[in-house]
DNA sequence: GTCTATAAAAGGATAGAC
DNA sequence: GTCTATCCTTTTATAGAC
């Protein structure tokens, strides 16, 4: 086996076991049993468990484009519509988990309580890829949006609408608390797209 | 020692340290080196770690009113005002710990991941003891807001809100992450107001 | 790069005296 | 109700041959 394969193949596991189960809740043994290899091949190229974890949180973020946002944005050209198609995207995961769906970044940090730098930048370096493509549609929807708004800080709202959203909806295993959620937020846009054509 | 405060002990350091290390994070050994007891002790109470869970999700569930609510809105009489206030109090505790604040509740809604349907339906209730404060508060502000509101959906998006808010700024170790999460919800209720005030 | 075997420690939980 | 001692499993990680 290549090397970049079994590297490749330990990343992907991590990536689902993590998200399954949580980092510690999810052993060696797991990751090994999973892979199909041998502790000698995992620690040859990770020489600790928080190495694993710094590849998968490298691979979220290297695969935002790719993963995330191209599937979530077929066929979807608003600006806008494409921020409430991603949200729609996270609503598929919710209900084809039986709402047991968690956001792999966001429970992640908030499971890990002392995460060394590395880890922090990392696992903060996703969520500004993630609002840094809310804000591009954002500054695309132009003179629809009031002059004066702070786009950052609405697409870390969106962010917000959607952790907060995936957390209700899998605590109370109902996707109506995310659905709620989404409703929230498709109202304060159609305030804010309101109170731009008045001031225009 | 009488038998309630010792349980009481156990509870109340489980609590801290749920909190400061999550749950699976957080050993035996630590809850007895924190209550100064011996492991016969713990387990003549608490049959398993799962059960000192419950004992502090109980505890929250408990205590929402005289823990949090009367806390936050000691001298705040005005019913959306003390939605903020509320936030308030939560942007003390973030910049109290030096932005590594994460909510108890949220947390562990989050790390557990296949929680017993006890554990669940406790997670539950403590958003719904959260939630149904700010529907109070929603009900009383009365013609304010808009007559075809959805109160549960916008109290909802209260908390939304707040762990959202408390996820980015736990994650970027900044707290104005927070602030504009708060800030958008401000700017939220502020159209809410004024389209009431349009239809009246 | 991958294999097997194993070290070394930490974890949850129990037993039985007092 | 609390004490001490300890069992048993899981866990991360290493050693050294191939």
């Amino acid at each position: 086996m290549a090397p970049k394969d079994t590297r490749a193949r330990i990343v992907h596991a991590a990536m689902e076991l993590f998200w399954l189960k949580g980092f510690n809740s999810t052993s060696i043994a797991d990751l090994l049993s999973r892979t199909q290899l041998n502790s000698g091949s995992l620690y040859h190229f990770f020489p600790s468990k928080q190495d694993v974890l710094v590849g998968v949180l490298e691979a979220y973020r290297d695969g935002i484009e790719e993963m995330l946002l191209k599937p979530a944005w077929e066929g979807v050209d608003d600006p806008i519509e494409r921020i409430f198609a991603l949200l729609a995207l996270y609503r598929r995961l919710i209900v084809e988990t039986d709402c047991t769906y968690g956001c792999p970044i966001g429970s992640l940090a908030l499971e890990l309580h002392e995460p060394d730098p590395q880890v922090r930048d990392l696992l903060a370096a996703n969520f500004v890829g993630w609002t840094n493509a809310i804000v591009r549609q954002l500054e695309a929807a132009g003179a629809r949006l009031p002059r004066a708004l702070d786009h950052e800080g609405l697409a870390q709202f969106v962010l917000t609408t959607m952790e907060g959203g995936v957390m209700q909806a899998r605590t109370h295993r109902e996707v109506a608390y995310f659905d709620r959620a989404v409703a929230m937020l498709r109202t304060h846009f159609q305030m804010l797209e309101a109170s731009a054509k008045v001031v225009a």
